[in-house]
DNA sequence: TGTGTACTTTAGCATTCGCTTAAATACAAC
DNA sequence: GTTGTATTTAAGCGAATGCTAAAGTACACA
């Protein structure tokens, strides 16, 4: 049932315990930064969270501006609704998208970066 | 061939513009951040991600650690460097793996996040 | 009340992902 | 050379992803 994943000759196992013992210490922040870094790994959903980092937009909006299909874009805000990247207010029958506080701390500096990298000068 | 993606009554075109052209402005790094993302937002590679910023590691290491095949952490590994986020450095005949210098600036204050987190208290 | 607009949801489908298994490569030691 | 160890690669497969197309929901307004 568990066979041993390596015969190596020096299998420090000392090392390996301590090195399990410190993900599962951070294990439960690590999958929720798995889970947020998963969404955002996506570039129309990262495109997206760029856009709302600016201002809240509306779901045709976005589709208008990727120029991609209404529903295909409902999905991917479902997504990141789901995850509490972006949270979602009526007004009327349109629905305003903004992003959500709980996950700002890593998103902001991760959008930061794209409007403050200078195109490096070829050395 | 173009069908208009949302006949919405306002559809505020130079608003729409001005967001594609900001869009297109960080076109590149977006892009690249997107690939990064999309390979940390992978729970197994974060996970090794996490591991690797403290100390280089060998495939049959981070194998022993993760309990899974060296088969599925070398290809783990094999996106890691191709995506730039690994380097590998052959010493006799075991591999080891770093973090590259090229996307840590990326990576690091997210990592750093898994340490610094305190539990929050309930309140 | 009906009509239209904004959005969501469902089903279906091609593609990608992540794993297992097995074979292949590289190299150290005998 | 042969053997053994560390790693990579290839093939295959189930599950997840991201889209389209079509139907469903919610609400404003005449």
């Amino acid at each position: 049932m568990n066979p041993p994943p390596c015969i190596r000759v020096f299998a420090d196992t000392d090392h390996i315990q301590q090195c399990r013992q410190r993900l599962t210490q951070v294990a439960p922040a690590l999958s929720s930064l798995a889970s947020v870094l998963a969404l955002a790994g996506n570039e129309v959903r990262l495109q997206m969270l760029f856009l709302l980092a600016d201002e809240q937009l509306c779901v045709c909006d976005l589709a208008d501006v990727l120029q991609m299909t209404v529903s295909a874009v409902s999905q991917h805000l479902r997504k990141l609704k789901d995850g509490g990247v972006v949270a979602a207010r009526k007004v009327g029958q349109t629905v305003f998208y903004t992003l959500n506080a709980e996950h700002l701390p890593v998103l902001e500096p991760l959008l930061a970066r794209l409007t403050t990298t200078q195109p490096e000068p070829t050395p």
